[in-house]
RNA sequence: CGCGGAGUGGAGCAGCUGGUAGCUCGUCGGGCUCAUAACCCGAAGGUCGUUGGUUCAAGUCCAGCCUCCGCAA
């Protein structure tokens, strides 16, 4: 059938591409503008408009599809499906009524769980052992459509945010051929979304400041969680040390935010008499290193509390 | 030309105001020990990113280039 995809970053890539290697004419991409990326501010294209590129598939990145323009635009195509993942835009009433199938959204979480930006962080974050994809058929609200169908997938103890993104992209374009194949074919019925509905709102910067005041857990689930945008860091005499993996250490009973382990690992007392063992981090202006590297050059005294 | 940090023995870092290099870890040898990843003694290993300049003399000052990284986006 004839679909028109809109993504913008790798995890929709993937979609994309899969979706190329089947009988499907995909008649159009939009994506996300170009943006300034790097440190020469070099105007980048998003991986959906690269992989379409090669495809010769004409790709339109519009700002806003609430002009009427992208409408006009899609009305002329006349899709059958409009696959939506990991866009970054809102769709209007106006284009949700276009195609004849409707739009379908690959969404990373077993919705109605973590609706919103970023359910893969959330779901680390909120220390879930299992997550999933849903593809669901898209209305008015944020991810608040029927479900057609749902992958289940368990959460690795220390997976990363990246880790567990790279896994369920590869699982959300499996899903996404195959709910289009029984859409076409008239073999799901959509259904309403059960249970209690949460948000994953967008993650911003601040919020992967560690705070040692929290138990263990909360730590490097954080740790996972921002892994590897925006990295979850502290500061140690004005400067930002990212921490890339943890391990959950053994019980203690010294301050929060205390370094007591200084030699393999940076062992720091957290919440509740629990302490987090960090093994890999990063400092500005070097790569990332093993703790014990790091503390070969610089050396962190026992009983220093991080935050003070 | 968005801001800034950095390139020094295998790894991570020192090296202030210029006079041929030091620390922690690792490696190798030896010792202690029931034993050890612990401890003690010793050893090996560096054209100090690159090019040019200043100087009696440069890792250390100046200029260009290459590479890496933090912020920002």
């Amino acid at each position: 059938m004839k679909i028109v995809f809109m993504g913008t970053p790798d995890y929709a890539a993937i979609t994309l591409e899969a979706l190329l290697k089947t009988k499907h004419e995909i008649a159009a991409v939009f994506a996300q503008p170009d943006k300034p990326v790097g440190r020469k501010h070099i105007l980048t294209p998003p991986p959906v408009k690269v992989l379409a590129y090669k495809h010769n598939i004409p790709v339109y990145q519009p700002n806003s599809l609430k002009t009427g323009e992208s409408a006009e635009i899609l009305k002329k195509i006349a899709p059958d499906a409009l696959v939506v993942v990991a866009y970054g835009k809102i769709l209007p009433k106006e284009i949700l009524d276009i195609p004849k199938l409707g739009c379908v959204n690959g969404h990373a979480s077993l919705l109605p769980k973590y609706r919103g930006s970023a359910p893969i962080q959330y779901a680390i974050l909120c220390g879930e052992t299992e997550t999933g994809v849903t593809t669901q058929l898209m209305d008015e609200g944020i991810d608040t459509g029927d479900v057609l169908e749902t992958a289940k997938v368990a959460i690795g103890e220390n997976e990363t945010a990246e880790e567990l993104f790279g896994r369920l992209a590869i699982i959300s374009a499996d899903l996404m051929i195959s709910t289009l194949e029984k859409l076409e074919k008239g073999e799901v019925t959509p259904k309403k979304q059960e249970g209690e509905p949460s948000y994953a709102h967008i993650i911003k910067k601040e919020m992967a400041v560690l705070d040692f005041s929290k138990p263990a857990t909360e730590v490097h689930n954080a740790v996972r969680a921002y892994y590897s945008w925006p990295c979850a860091h502290f500061f140690l005499n004005g400067k930002r040390v990212k921490v890339i993996k943890t391990l959950l250490g053994g019980k203690t009973y010294a301050k929060c935010g205390t370094v007591i382990g200084n030699t393999d690992e940076l062992v720091i007392a957290c919440g509740e008499n629990t302490s987090i063992r960090i093994l890999e981090l990063q400092l500005e202006g070097s790569k990332r290193m093993t703790a014990k590297q790091m503390l070969c050059g610089k050396p962190i005294d026992l009983g220093t509390v991080i935050g003070e």
